[in-house]
DNA sequence: GAGCACTGC
């Protein structure tokens, strides 16, 4: 027997050492490697540096090694990596403490929502950017961290935009701290107060002592697109290097003139790439679901009238809705002799790298949401793509080997595309941004240091919102207690306001898993050829009093069921049998544990809070009742012809078709979603009596009529 | 009669 152990344990010793060989002569290849002097020189030098690293640079994981190595980590402090994405956190993460020769979770560790793989001992830590937000709540000037790294900065989320005016000004704070000590100056005030009183707020945890001497914090603003001028200028004209990458080249093809339909426009080339071009699979970009199944289906009609050895053709279609099972199923290689032809969404420009791609089709659209703040309502439009958009898409055919990209349009209009995106900073609604930065002591909100400023309108409207739902004070102060608690739940402001009332409405329970629910995509999945079945499973939950209802009891139904379940057998068993559920039930098992496990994180926050956790039992209408008091700011009256108006913008809506709600039609209804597609619908609503609205929300109704 | 993509101590 030993003998045996003896065996095994030699080979994987020489398995784990080439293994090891590998990965060194890995990172000694990349293009970052030459220039760690370099690099470590500038950072020492600069307290902001923005480097541009193209694709396959290994900046992501490199640099924060060549920190650590030069000594950035000192005492005990952190080196911090932020990603828009928590699979990339996660990945990222993994490889480096591969590379470093560390067991992840030690050295080299990730934290992102509902998983934080870091101990004591993490001092390379890859984080999400919202992560890193939420953490300056409890510690202001980010003590711990001697750099922070922003990667992917040129996606400009709200996240990475707001976190860049934070650390802007907490790296100002941090290093007037070592010369003379001011307080953290955020906005245009110097807010020397606000530090004690948020301690105040929020108990032992937050306490500092206020002649605190920090040490100077390092940023480091990473980003893809070549343009860093806007980063630069931000950072008072903060030095920017470039790093090469390692991209193949990729051949770039326009149409000779404008294509009517890009859909056929797509199916054309898609079938001459696959008769005239050399192996290698296809990736094509279209707006949605809806697109995508019609070119699968056009695809599969076509095919048979190819000759026999023209068939093997494989279509994948992949979007955020599909199930997961599904969506893994881009990434198995194709069958021998046959070629795959990927119909993505936005996914697969960013989100998801799949291999094997050599060819792209580029229509040139994008489906994009915006927001009028005005309105109250976002859109969801198809828009011409940014050109660096049309860029990024393009290099997913030279990830492994030289490629081609196709563009649908005539090269002269690619001249006319936007350089680049337009910030969602730009386009969302910002209460919550509001509420997390008047939370962090940010007095005035419209003098803050955006490096993009949101419209004055989208702030005033958003900072309206806030003091109607009772986070702020007349004084445009964060109220107590219901702000500060607002602020502390990671959810939209709405749905907080929704719990704090709830608990006084005694439906809390009921409440916490509505909100869970409504904070995740979808729960209800219903494939085009199988609509009949989807609606038939989805009768057994639906309430004649709305959505709210139905989704409470598809949750409760799901914890039933897995309770009964998890009692008879092993875990593995009975994540099979949930997932079966889920698909005989037409739900999408993702987004119902996505629900869950915002649903335990919600739950202890309340606890800790000392909400009152009870439920009204069979006493729904003492839900709705709490409803109609938590969401009176979206409530619509129908209109003789069987539209709706929305109270607070006078604006004609619809049902939106997946409602429970679609053919009953009730008098008056709470609604969580007003979207504009091809129609303008309100989405997730629920019956409520007009009276309520004015008995609950007297502050508002009054003055509406 | 219909749902781009991400994310949160």
């Amino acid at each position: 027997m030993p003998s045996v152990h003896q065996g095994n344990f030699s080979n994987r010793q020489t398995q784990f050492s080439v293994r090891r060989q590998k990965i060194i002569q890995q990172r000694k290849s990349l293009p970052i490697a030459s220039v760690e002097k370099r690099l470590v020189e500038e950072v020492r030098k600069n307290d902001v540096l923005i480097i541009v690293g193209e694709t396959g640079s290994g900046k992501t994981t490199q640099i924060p090694q060549f920190l650590f190595d030069a000594g950035f980590c000192r005492d005990g402090r952190v080196i911090g990596i932020t990603q828009p994405r928590r699979v990339a956190a996660v990945t990222v993460a993994k490889r480096v403490a591969e590379e470093c020769g560390v067991e992840l979770g030690q050295k080299v560790a990730y934290s992102v929502r509902f998983d934080d793989a870091t101990s004591g001992l993490t001092r390379i830590k890859y984080m999400t950017d919202g992560l890193l937000l939420r953490e300056a709540l409890l510690d202001p000037y980010l003590s711990k961290y001697s750099v922070i790294i922003v990667d992917e900065a040129h996606e400009r989320t709200v996240h990475t935009d707001v976190l860049m005016g934070l650390l802007k000004s907490v790296q100002l704070a941090r290093s007037s701290s070592v010369s003379g000590g001011q307080g953290l100056n955020l906005g245009n005030k110097n807010v020397n107060v606000t530090l004690e009183k948020e301690n105040d707020q929020s108990g032992s945890v937050r306490k500092k002592p206020r002649h605190e001497k920090f040490a100077p914090l390092k940023l480091i603003i990473m980003s893809a697109s070549l343009d860093a001028r806007a980063f630069s200028e931000y950072f008072a004209g903060a030095k920017a290097v470039h790093i090469q990458g390692r991209q193949f080249p990729v051949d770039i093809f326009y149409t000779l003139h404008a294509e009517t339909d890009y859909l056929d426009a797509s199916l054309i080339t898609i079938f001459q790439i696959h008769l005239d071009e050399g192996p290698g699979d296809i990736l094509v970009f279209l707006t949605g679901q809806e697109e995508i199944e019609s070119v699968e289906r056009l695809i599969n009609e076509k095919l048979p009238q190819l000759p026999q050895e023209n068939q093997k053709l494989l279509v994948l279609p992949i979007f955020a809705a599909l199930p997961s099972e599904q969506q893994m199923r881009v990434f198995a290689p194709a069958p021998s002799g046959f070629r795959k032809v990927i119909l993505a969404t936005n996914i697969a420009e960013t989100s998801v790298t799949i291999p094997g791609i050599k060819y792209v089709i580029d229509p040139g659209f994008v489906k994009a949401r915006s927001y009028d703040p005005g309105k109250g309502m976002e859109s969801l439009i198809i828009v011409p793509t940014s050109k660096s958009q049309a860029l990024q898409r393009s290099g997913r055919a030279g990830r492994e080997g030289p490629g081609k990209c196709f563009r649908l349009y005539p090269e002269k209009e690619f001249e006319k595309l936007e350089d680049s995106t337009m910030p969602e900073i730009k386009r969302c609604n910002l209460s919550n941004v509001i509420l997390q930065l008047k939370a962090l002591g940010v007095e005035d909100i419209l003098g803050f240091d955006f490096i993009e400023k949101p419209s004055r309108a989208a702030i005033i409207k958003s900072l309206e919102q806030l003091f109607l739902l009772g986070a702020l004070t007349d004084e445009c102060q964060l109220s107590d207690p219901v702000g500060h608690q607002m602020a502390r739940l990671p959810l939209d402001p709405i749905y907080s306001r929704a719990l704090i009332l709830a608990s006084q409405f005694n439906c809390l329970e009921e409440m916490l898993i509505t909100v869970a629910l409504l904070s995740v995509e979808s729960i209800f999945y219903s494939p085009r050829d199988k609509l009949e079945e989807a609606r038939t499973a989805m009768k057994c939950f639906s309430s004649s009093e709305g959505d709210h209802i139905t989704l409470i009891n598809v949750y409760r139904a799901s914890n039933d069921f897995l309770e009964k379940r998890s009692m008879e057998m092993s875990t593995t068993k009975c994540e099979k049998v949930y997932k079966k559920w889920c698909k005989e039930n037409f739900i999408n098992s993702r987004s119902l544990r996505h629900a869950r496990d915002i649903h335990k994180q919600i739950q202890e926050h309340v606890q800790q809070m000392g909400l009152n956790l009870s439920s009204c039992g069979d006493d729904m209408l003492q839900f709705r009742r709490c409803l109609a008091a938590s969401f009176f700011l979206n409530a619509a009256v129908k209109q003789p012809e069987g539209t709706y108006r929305a109270l607070a913008s006078g604006q004609v809506v619809q049902v939106h078709p997946s409602s429970v709600l679609f053919r009953k039609k009730p008098d008056c209804v709470i609604f969580n979603e007003l979207v504009q597609t091809n129609h303008k619908y309100v989405r997730n609503l629920t019956r409520v009596d007009y009276l309520w609205l004015t008995e609950l929300a007297p502050q508002y109704y009054a003055m509406q009529s």
